[in-house]
DNA sequence: AACCTATATATAATAATTTATATATAAAGG
DNA sequence: CCTTTATATATAAATTATTATATATAGGTT
């Protein structure tokens, strides 16, 4: 899957192993990240697999740079990526619920503080959402050529501000279950 | 990660690779799950570990069960991990909205066809939450020995069903939005 | 009679992901 | 002056997860 992520970064532009950290971590990272280590042995696959090749730019003072090129195959499998409907839910993982799950027996302050915690850093996450991400997808709205991508841009930034929405409210009623059950306030 | 659940409920009951698999379809499925060779496998792990030990279970006509039974120090890890804060917001992953991320120059019909799909899906999930799953967690409910963790499980299908309902949501904004720059009803 | 589903465990092979480490330098901040 | 941050790539090791396959039988369906 990773692969069709930096597929569809580079039909935008050629990059490095390293822009595409940062691309992916200032847009897709909220649906789709992955770590530095994994990104560099995945593009190598993909050279390997003819999907993009690459090519090294020499820079002074800064290590060279392998900047990667999207290939007509890498194009194709990518286009054959996108026609292939997705017909299941994806499946979550959340660390937060599972411990929940089974905390019945556990004490009700330590629950009740994890929950708050929890609940500070959905907000900040929210308040992200709605101003810088905001931004900066409106400003590329500004450019005529990419109105069409910003517009699907806006789109997944408003999957995460709805997701952080949804967060709280249950943080917040989760909250107030477990206070009823624990005598406190 | 798998390991905390498999222990979690080996603490209600001693439980075979396969009950395993069974009771996270039913109950954990919504926020944590794991393909039958992977449960095999941790539970393996486990036993070297000594968190769980093992006794077979001759049946007639069925294959023998090797059932599981936590250990003193499973328990311990288990307590352990749950008294450990989590610090951070658990990261998604998310091929739709990758799909959509990189889906400008498709044509508007496909993306509208695959988004219908989803918002099928997740209506269909978000029913199954406010029905059978509801109803699954008010009869353990009942049991008096069973309300405190009952009280948490609700707290779980919970998020399920909000977070169904953000989804249909999301999908009905975005459906929206993708028509209005596709011309169409 | 043939097929499917449920019951039950197990392992091999592969793929995906994370954690850790190594190297090298410039610029900026305290 | 020292530390941190940013720039840049690369690989080893370990963990986690998926896909596929093998075996075996009872009971129900087409």
């Amino acid at each position: 899957m990773l692969t069709y992520a930096l597929l569809g970064f580079l039909t935008y532009q050629n990059a490095s192993g390293y822009d595409l950290k940062q691309l992916m971590d200032v847009s897709t990272s909220n649906f789709w990240h992955a770590k530095q280590s994994q990104i560099y042995t995945t593009l190598k696959k993909m050279e390997k697999d003819e999907l993009v090749l690459s090519h090294i730019e020499p820079q002074e003072s800064r290590p060279n740079r392998r900047v990667y090129e999207i290939t007509e195959a890498g194009r194709a499998d990518l286009k054959n990526w996108t026609a292939q409907p997705i017909t299941q839910i994806e499946s979550r993982k959340e660390k937060l619920l599972l411990k929940l799950f089974f905390s019945a027996q556990l004490d009700p302050q330590r629950i009740l503080t994890e929950l708050r915690l929890q609940k500070n850093l959905h907000q900040t996450q929210l308040e992200k959402y709605q101003t810088i991400t905001k931004d900066v997808i409106a400003q590329f709205s500004a450019s005529l050529d990419m109105q069409e991508d910003a517009k699907l841009w806006e789109a997944t930034r408003r999957f995460g501000e709805l997701y952080a929405e949804m967060y709280v409210r249950w943080l917040d009623e989760t909250i107030k279950s477990v206070e009823q059950g624990a005598g406190e306030q």
